[in-house]
DNA sequence: GCAGAATATGAGCGAACCTTCATATCGGAT
DNA sequence: ATCCGATATGAAGGTTCGCTCATATTCTGC
C-alpha cells in the first residue's frame, strides 16, 4: 500500500515556520538591544529586523516582556551550556588550570555582546522572573556550584558571588576595553577568594 | 548708620529656593527609581513627587535625561567622598584591616539603595557620559588606585577591576539577599586578587 | 479543486509621556 | 504702594509605541 498510517515521519511545516518565527524574533531582540540599547527596543522594531508582521509577534509572544523573557532563557542557556561542557573538560587539570578554562569561557561569552548581556542582567531583575522562575540561571548557579563541590573549594554562596562577581569584572572591563589579561585577572579574583575563604571558614 | 554697604550677608531667597528645587528634584528621581525603577521614572511623576510643577522643572533641567544625569553626579560623589575619609582611616590599620573597613564603606553606600545603584550604572553607560565625562566617578577610581599605590598593592588596572568586581558581587548578593558576611566575602574577592595579581605580575 | 482551519498582515486605536508656552504669581527695589 | 523682572503653573500639542482586529493568505485533508 502506497499511503501506511500516516503517524510518523509527517512534515511540519506549519510547526517548523513557527519556529522559524520566533527563534528570528528572539535574534532580532538581541541585535536591537546590542546595537540601539533598551530605547530603540520596541516590537515594531522587532517585528520588522525580523521581517516578520507585528501581527505575527504577537501570535507568538503574549507581549513585549515575553520576548526579552524568552532571550534571556536563551542567553542563560547557552551560558550554562558552554560552562557545563567547559567543567567536562577540566578533569585532568590542577585548580589553577580548570578556573582559568571556565574563566576563558565566561569571557568569551559576555564579550561577544557585551552590551546585551548588561541589559538582559537588569531587565531579568525588572522583569521578576529573577527569584526561582529563572530555572537555566539557577541551573548555572548549580553547575559551578558543582565544580566548587568536587574540588572541595567552597559551596553555594561561593558559586553565586563568583557569578556574579565574575560578571561584573567582565562587563566593567569591557566597558573600558581593558581587555589584556582579562581572563588572568577574573581567574585571580575567583582564585583568591576561594583561597581565602577556605582559610578562614567564617562563623 | 542702620544700612551698611550691603553686600555680604544677604538673604537670598530666590536662589536658595531655586537650590531647594533641585534638591528636591533629584531626590524625587532617586525614590521613584529605587520604588519603581525606570518605568516609573517619567518627568510628571517626578514633578509631582518634588512638589513642583511640571513647568519649574523644566526650568532647571533641559530634559528627562539631565535629571538622571544629575543624580547620578550626585551619588557619584557622595560614594567618592565616604571612601575617601575611610582611605584616611586606614592609617594604622594592617592591609586586611584596612581592605575590610573599605568594603564595609561600599556595602553599606550600596545596600541604603542597591536598586537605585545598580539603574545608575547602566543609565550612566546608556548616557553615554560613560568615559572621561564623569569626573565622580574617575575619581572614585582615582581614590582606590591611591590607595593601593600607598601600599604597593596595585595600580589603576586593579582598582577599576576591584571596583566593578565590588558592585558585581554586592548587587548579586542583595538581590539574594545572601547579607550574612557580606563585607568579608568581599574583603576575601579584593584581597585575594590583589595577592595573586602581585604574586604573577604578568607581562 | 475545494472547504475550512491555521496563520499572516498592517492600519490604526488608545494611552503614556516629554516638552512648550501663555498666563499667573512672587520678590525686591524704589 | 507700585512696578518689573524672575519664577511658577499646568493645560495641551505632538509623538512614540504597545497592542488589536478585520481582512487576506496559506496550508491540509478529502
Amino acid at each position: 500500500m502506497p499511503t501506511p498510517p500516516a503517524i510518523a515521519p509527517r512534515k511540519r511545516p506549519r510547526q517548523a515556520r513557527a519556529a522559524a518565527t520566533v527563534a528570528a524574533v528572539i535574534e532580532a531582540a538581541a541585535h536591537i538591544l546590542e546595537a540601539e540599547g533598551l530605547n530603540g527596543f520596541n516590537t515594531n522594531a522587532v517585528a520588522a529586523r525580523a521581517g516578520v508582521s507585528i501581527g505575527s509577534l504577537y501570535q507568538y509572544f503574549p507581549g513585549k516582556d515575553a520576548i526579552l523573557a524568552a532571550l534571556i532563557r536563551q542567553e542563560a542557556e547557552a551560558f550554562d551550556a558552554a560552562l557545563t561542557q567547559a567543567v567536562a573538560r577540566t578533569g585532568e587539570l590542577g585548580t589553577t588550570g580548570a578556573v582559568a578554562l571556565l574563566a576563558r569561557v565566561a569571557v568569551r561569552h559576555q564579550a561577544s555582546r557585551p552590551r546585551l548581556a548588561r541589559l538582559l542582567d537588569l531587565e531579568e531583575q525588572r522583569l521578576g522572573l529573577g527569584r526561582e522562575a529563572d530555572a537555566a540561571g539557577a541551573r548555572t548557579a548549580a553547575t559551578i556550584a558543582r565544580f566548587l563541590a568536587e574540588r572541595r573549594l567552597g559551596g553555594e554562596e561561593a558559586a553565586l558571588d563568583i557569578l556574579h562577581m565574575a560578571r561584573g569584572l567582565i562587563d566593567g572591563a569591557l566597558d573600558r576595553g581593558a581587555v589584556e589579561n582579562l581572563e588572568q585577572r577574573l581567574a585571580w579574583a575567583i582564585l583568591g577568594y576561594l583561597a581565602l575563604s577556605r582559610q578562614a571558614p567564617s562563623a
